[in-house]
DNA sequence: TAGTGGTCTAGACCACGAC
DNA sequence: TCGTGGTCTAGACCACTAC
């Protein structure tokens, strides 16, 4: 066990972070990275405490929480152990589609179609809480799985927050990969919708006449700011969203 | 302040249930009864620990729990909250249709198409995990907002989890009221899609020719065991499913 | 019986917000 | 300055699991 243990040497005590917060991120770490395994055990809480010096109720906190990610499993009077699956979620996640074509096993591409700035239309005005006659930048990009189109994407960005997007090349990274490295959203909304496409977006997409189209249309805040606003365009007949998690971590009405 | 704190009376330190947990059922009640507005100040700490005689720790759990549920903000320095938009997250909450229809303001009517048991069939045997040539009961209905059809419900339910499904008349209450009641799940899983209904669910949900639809099916888990496996089918014209949330509570990648 | 996690206590120090 | 929440400690008792 104390091999798990020694790799324990980034916990800072008056580092400003929390321990309890050192420690969740330490074990996400290895979790995600590969290191420990889904059905290892984890060191025990006693363990833990001796290895890092640090209180008992420190370490149940940050495992009790990794729990509630779904990270890790505990079982009473057995022990602490990576759970066998990392839930995925892309209802309630952000994801990059990137990554997610990419883990599927296939191949991502992304052609960008347009990268503005634009006068906010008034709609566009409201949703993203802006002041009147504002600019924003404007990203249009198709997204392909093996050659295939999945995705239109169409994205309004504030430039208050985000100054540089409109200097990236976005041919190189995915929007979302570059946002989500920027910034950590505080708030999210999603809406989801089924529609049928127009005929730009039909063609854009290569789908069939009559086919629905699932649209996925997300706000991020920060500070009190919409930051970005885009609309997610996928064919019917390709795409699902989907997500499956523990229910202890939500609020039942 | 002490009127705010003397109804707490039922908290029962003897009892098998957590204390953390009495608390935070005890402040849920409060607000979900209304007794507690959004925006209202709720007690201090060292209030609660004053008057339930309690640790601090213990009432700083149950807090900090319901901060991470949504329900309550909390300002370093000020106090704790009830949280002012009670969000409304429909994708990744189990509501029920007749609530949300009634939350809107309109009307909400169902009729029962069949309610019978049936022999699983392959699909369904696979995904709700039973062994070959398992019964199920099974329940087709129609919810309608204002006299206009909103969803089209096609529900599997696991007998040997809900073995009176079949007696209800879910007429008087919507099945998933019945369910809530019955059990909390343990873990749940949704997807969505957009398709081209067929014509027996365009007739049922009075669509025109070509419209899409929005459709969620759901399954759900207690003990390990699926308990209810439900195909929910929307006019792509008359809805849409939304989440709104802080990001506190996910997990981001 | 020994090891595990679940919960709880009674203190403590600190940073933040309002005054 | 005072009251607030954020965090942490060093113990404790208990229930569960495996042996």
């Amino acid at each position: 066990m104390s091999a798990l243990i020694d790799c324990f040497d980034d916990i800072n005590k008056s580092a400003p972070e929390p321990i309890y917060h050192q420690i969740k991120q330490a074990i996400e770490d290895r979790i995600a990275s590969g290191e420990w395994r889904a059905g290892q055990k984890l060191p025990s809480e006693n363990d833990l405490v001796v290895a890092l010096d640090v209180s008992r109720m420190t370490i149940n906190r940050a495992l009790r929480e990794l729990t509630q990610a779904g990270l890790i499993k505990r079982v009473h009077g057995l022990g602490s152990f990576v759970a066998e699956q990392p839930r995925h979620a892309s209802l309630i996640e952000l994801q990059d589609i990137a990554l997610e074509i990419e883990n599927s096993g296939a191949s991502h591409a992304s052609k960008v179609l347009s990268l503005e700035s634009v006068y906010a239309s008034p709609t566009v005005t409201e949703l993203m809480q802006l002041d009147e006659g504002a600019t924003l930048y404007r990203l249009r990009a198709v997204h392909y799985q093996d050659e295939l189109p999945l995705q239109l994407e169409s994205r309004y960005v504030n430039p208050a927050a985000m100054p540089d997007f409109i200097n990236q090349d976005f041919t190189r990274m995915t929007s979302t990969a570059y946002l989500l490295q920027q910034f950590k959203p505080d708030e999210m909304e999603h809406r989801v919708r089924a529609i049928l496409p127009d005929q730009q977006t039909r063609e854009l997409l290569t789908m069939a006449d009559g086919q629905p189209c699932l649209q996925l249309t997300r706000r991020t805040w920060k500070d009190e700011q919409v930051v970005t606003y885009v609309t997610l365009t996928y064919p019917g007949d390709r795409y699902e969203l989907g997500a499956r998690y523990a229910t202890d971590e939500y609020q039942l009405r």
